[in-house]
DNA sequence: GGCTGATTTTGCAGATCGTGCATTTTTGCA
DNA sequence: TGCAAAAATGCACGATCTGCAAAATCAGCC
């Protein structure tokens, strides 16, 4: 592997940033390996040798082959969260959650070469692409409750009326729904992107028409 | 080839109807010893003893040990399309999926025990509601196709503005995603109304609630 | 430097999954 | 009944994943 890559919030220990630098040499690999062969005719073997350590050593790393496709970066989602936390109150929840996933996908835009390899891969591989879904909806519910406090915040003295759901208990209907119609957002933007990729019309263009769209309702188009 | 694809109920010939059983009888065996032992402590030598056949045969009606406990109703997908098709004009696109899904889903209340059970295992093993996900996902596409014929049926004379993208191409945006946010709909629906069980409020009602959230466009709660 | 305890990596055995291929059984039809 | 197509089966083999215990590595300390 190469580089010194600042490793986001350099962890303390040597340890940690040794288990982090393995895990990310290992998605690489998968993700480069996938791009030239196809996601299915490479074996963990193959990935482990490609990132220098033993195959056991993939499985204490990742609990399916799969998973090495799926995750670019673990802590997207922590990011968000923080994100919609610390966005202006002024916002609605999906307003907020539209702009702290729009900055999140500006970022992940930035390393622009795995982002069009990874996103070449899931193309290939739609079963992958489910695991990736699969990835977004673990963060569903620490999304959405996260959801949940940022309107029991903004309600304070309001009535609060029937399914915020604050804090400890599970979220409401209504933060649930969001957290999850987003990542469905998300994916749905994606997915439209690269099926129109040669009219280059910019990514931030389909993901802010989808997020009009869910604003007004979903409306029939075209009357 | 005309009509009669008598597909549904009483399928033409002796082998479609055998297929039929065998692939029936698997599913609910899978499905009842997940229910009992717990999902990932049932074999496919299990599952294929308990449903009268080889390993495998197993391996003859799924791809993937999993594909057992996902798919309850294969052509669920083929009726919404058709209801949608034939609903009234004068729906929306929202309004009339909306009417399609709760149909089909009263429909598969109606076999309650099954549902049940199933939606236990499904509960008790994240990993395979996103293998649900999956199939669910799998129809999105033909459900965004027949959302585009419909809207292009209904705006024959009016400016074909942007994204409609009927019949033979790939659907435009507004179709991909009503089919997508309409099937994170029914996930969210099924969680939620099984973790307030306790509170039995009927599930047709915690499913207009999110159809009416998402025609409001997901407003701000509580202001 | 060298020692100690904790963490991580590694190899290995074994259970299960999933596929290709040839064979046998079943079904539809004349 | 006899025959061709389709499905079911057995078998072999590679790949995935899990415990378990030994070896290598790291952090802190004298």
């Amino acid at each position: 592997m190469h580089g010194m890559t600042g490793k986001d919030a350099a962890g303390g220990g040597l340890r940690e940033r040794k288990k982090r630098a393995t895990r990310a040499a290992l998605t690489e690999a998968a993700v480069r390996l996938a791009a030239e062969h196809g996601a299915d005719h490479v074996t963990v073997e193959a990935i482990s040798a490609a990132a220098g350590v033993s195959v056991r050593t993939f499985f204490n790393y990742f609990d399916s082959r799969d998973d090495a496709f799926v995750v670019v970066d673990a802590d997207v989602g922590a990011r968000v969260r923080r994100s919609l936390l610390d966005a202006p109150a002024d916002l609605t929840p999906l307003e907020a959650l539209r702009e702290a996933l729009a900055a999140e996908l500006a970022e992940a835009e930035r390393q622009h070469e795995l982002w069009t390899l990874h996103a070449e891969v899931l193309r290939a591989a739609p079963h992958l692409l489910v695991r990736s879904l699969g990835a977004q909806m673990a963060d569903e519910a620490g999304l959405a409750e996260v959801v949940a406090q940022r309107i029991a915040a903004g309600t304070r003295e309001g009535a609060a009326a029937h399914s915020s759901g604050g804090e400890g208990r599970a979220p409401g209907l209504y933060p649930r729904l969001l957290a999850a119609v987003a990542g469905t957002a998300v994916r749905v933007s994606v997915q439209h992107w690269c099926d129109r990729q040669d009219e280059d019309v910019p990514f931030a263009d389909v993901f802010r028409e989808v997020f009009a769209l869910l604003a007004a309702g979903l409306p029939a188009p075209g009357r």
